[in-house]
DNA sequence: TGTCGTACTACATCTGTCGTAGTAAATATA
DNA sequence: TATATTTACTACGACAGATGTAGTACGACA
């Protein structure tokens, strides 16, 4: 129902395009897309999240970025995931696990009404 | 193993907090406390972080502080849950439920090793 | 007497998200 | 053919929450 931010996602937003970029090299207005298609609409990233992610991402070593005007004309920047990014990745969802647990400990699911 | 940051836990600081304080009002040191011994040790909420989640949520209405000096003398403030706070406790149990499916969605479990 | 545990407060900095805006090419529609 | 919409970004400032560092002060224990 409702849509969740950015915010809440926090910490997560780079895994998450991550996890997009280890099916295969992709650029930003693709990775929003599929982030919307698979969340069924429940997250949608802002443009400048993404972008400011990949940037930051490219810093850190977990992707790298290449042009490609192949298609069509219209350029557009790709980004490839790095063996670091892989590794980044893989401690992302190990440290999920923990925090959804330690998460968990102070949810009521009594409270919260399930499904939607 | 490897305690988690605030930041990953970010947004459900105060969901955190809310929790212990419907059990019964409580103050900062007992908080910090109750919270690594529920997480077994895997989260410590740092000081700054947790007075400035108390001081933010009196400012929007979920806790009311009041004094107490009964004990041996040592003056502590105390928070008591409101009923607006109780609202927002439970919406962020509802959100919580949709962000976790989001974020599973992007995680790949047999990439993490389960357990510890 | 000094250290440790308790119980905070102040303040400056950092990081990631958000809002707003603008550019520009490609494609759809009228 | 003209215009609107979609695609594909970039720039920049604001903001909120977390962090680091530091300091205060009282009580208990050795």
């Amino acid at each position: 129902m409702s849509n969740i931010s950015s915010d809440v996602i926090r910490g997560y937003n780079d895994t998450i395009i991550l996890y997009l970029l280890m099916e295969e090299p992709s650029y930003g207005y693709e990775i929003s897309k599929q982030i919307k298609n698979i969340s069924d609409e429940k997250y949608i990233i802002k443009e400048t999240t993404l972008y400011s992610a990949f940037t930051r991402m490219e810093k850190n070593g977990y992707v790298e970025s290449f042009s490609s005007e192949e298609n069509g004309g219209k350029r557009r920047t790709y980004y490839r995931i790095t063996d670091s990014g892989k590794d980044y990745y893989k401690e992302k969802c190990e440290e999920w696990h923990i925090t959804k647990e330690v998460i968990e400990k102070f949810i009521r699911s009594d409270m919260s009404v399930k499904g939607e």
